[in-house]
DNA sequence: CCTTTATAGTTTCATTTGTAACCATTTGCA
DNA sequence: TGCAAATGGTTACAAATGAAACTATAAAGG
């Protein structure tokens, strides 16, 4: 009669990037939150940060496809936390100049590293040829 | 002096494969949210349920990869919406048993179809190579 | 100039989510 | 049996998130 034609999620593509992405971002994440207290949010601002000193909020959430609210909020946290230092363009007083700070850098030099290795682990278990197309697959798949 | 190594976002992979997978799945959910008043975790398990029907909650989590409590919660707004009907198992009666009603299904053969062709725009962009590639290294890299 | 429009960023409020504690039932085993 | 441990599921509370409204500053156009 009807003929429903159930999704095979085990082969659906969306599902198991998702499934994949949160695994290995959670895993990461895991770490540095019992550590430092650290959401991912918050993390990747201070990797962007760390990177690309002098940045805006806005630019912080655009490196880092966020919204701006939730880079505002990451940022007054790592502010009040004295984890990253905040001071007003000079031309522009809209604009917040982002840094982090030595205590910032501080936890930024564990973490990284430990980001660094877990990505080694994930991408260990890859031959160079399928890491190669991977890499081509997300440029050409990826927005921007 | 300080040697910091701030790490390469564009080209660190469980950065960009979590901006890919929330790009690639909220598109996704944008769609059938608008439509039907449908989360991401209720559509997910409904596609569950259309696949394997008798599910109990914990098995819907378990091959849903979500957890239990997120899956309590979608089942329940979709039992109040008369999207999914819930029994109880005569052998254990912990157990739920759950189903999707005709207005469940109603839903799914819209959106099912919907997913498919999202999926398939995606997978458009991609040799088949690529494709085979991509799955292979899904395969390896996934949990379970 | 001075008014309108755009931009940077924050705040507010409602919704979602995550964790832990919690019931009810079942299972394992002394 | 009967009692502790395990399991299925829900509830409660705190924290995270998203959308919209808001403030402050800057840019654009008459």
């Amino acid at each position: 009669m009807h003929d429903h034609e159930p999704l095979q999620l085990e082969h659906f593509l969306p599902y198991r990037l998702s499934i994949l992405s949160n695994t290995i971002s959670g895993d990461i994440a895991r770490e540095y939150q019992q550590q430092f207290f650290l959401s991912m949010t918050e993390w990747r601002a201070m990797a962007i940060l760390a990177r690309f000193p002098d940045s805006s909020a806005r630019e912080v959430a655009e490196r880092g496809a966020m919204d701006k609210v939730a880079v505002s909020r990451a940022v007054s946290r790592l502010v009040g936390a004295g984890r990253v230092s905040r001071d007003t363009h000079d031309d522009d007083r809209r604009r917040s100049v982002l840094n982090l700070t030595p205590a910032g850098w501080k936890i930024h030099d564990v973490v990284a590293p430990l980001a660094r290795q877990h990505e080694r682990d994930v991408v260990g278990k890859l031959t160079d040829e399928e890491l190669a197309t991977l890499m081509g697959i997300l440029d050409k798949l990826s927005p921007v």
